[in-house]
DNA sequence: CAGACTATTATTAGACC
DNA sequence: CGGTCTAATAATAGTCT
């Protein structure tokens, strides 16, 4: 409904992709607001996006989880052992993500540091020698990479 | 969007709010389906009427948890195609580790969303979403290292 | 980039079967 | 009812600011 019919395929176009995300998450709270009042019906949605860590959330938070807390107490939930098998299958992924997460933010921590220094040797480049606060900069790089080597040969 | 304007209040009459929930539901769930193929998000919304014990679910319950899956297939980062023809090294690597920096951090945020969402699907009742607060806190000292860096080396 | 603005397509309210 | 049809409203893709 626009200008052109839309193609039902992920958006190429970074910048198009990010507009059409926010017309269309308003356009889709907006439905299920709607729905919920003219229905009576209780609802939610949570939508992940790469552009924030944290989900929108609909309606709210606290009502949110009201009703994600009706769904995991619902009977289809509870009978039966799939649910048994989907908890411990979703425990174990849980840990997996926490380890990979943990060694994904130990490899950003190095690379930040590497980052840091080479900023600071380029900056040396563009001369000023003489500042002060350059100097402690790169005195404070320094000591970390040292730092970061000797724990290294330690452990 | 039909014969008249809609007044957005709960339908009086019961057979036409039933027939309305249909319809709007469905065309809710086009929306949702829509908005994860066009933007690449992950998402899933729970609908409970009063019609059925058994709530709507999208995806399906069993799909529900394995949503973020799908975002692993997620668009390719354009690489930057007019760098800076700066001839300095220094430089040059240094835009080299902000590139790897930034798709560290998106990885990071993806598996954040999917570990928050695993979470939340295992969680026992609790709906904890301050567990993402503070994996968000733990990383936005990270961040704000890497925008002073970033900043710098612009400036 | 975030809003404002349309030309268009998409959804759907009410009618009818 | 559960489906179809269509007039009418609603959402939005592309564009401009």
């Amino acid at each position: 409904m626009g200008r052109k019919a839309t193609v039902y395929e992920l958006i190429s176009n970074e910048y198009a992709r990010k507009a059409t995300l926010k017309k269309r998450k308003a356009g889709l709270l907006k439905k299920l607001s709607e729905l919920t009042t003219l229905c009576g019906v209780a609802a939610c949605a949570i939508i992940f996006s790469s552009y924030d860590a944290q989900p929108d959330v609909w309606p709210s938070k606290a009502e949110a989880c009201q009703v994600l807390k009706k769904f995991k107490s619902s009977p289809a939930q509870q009978r039966g052992k799939n649910m048994m098998d989907q908890t411990v299958l979703l425990k174990r992924s849980i840990l997996q993500l926490n380890g990979r997460l943990e060694k994904r933010k130990r490899k950003n921590r190095e690379l930040e540091k590497e980052l840091a220094l080479a900023e600071t040797m380029a900056g040396e480049n563009n001369c000023d020698w003489n500042n002060l606060e350059h100097l402690k900069e790169l005195d404070y790089q320094l000591q970390e990479n040292i730092k970061l080597i000797t724990d290294k040969i330690k452990g």
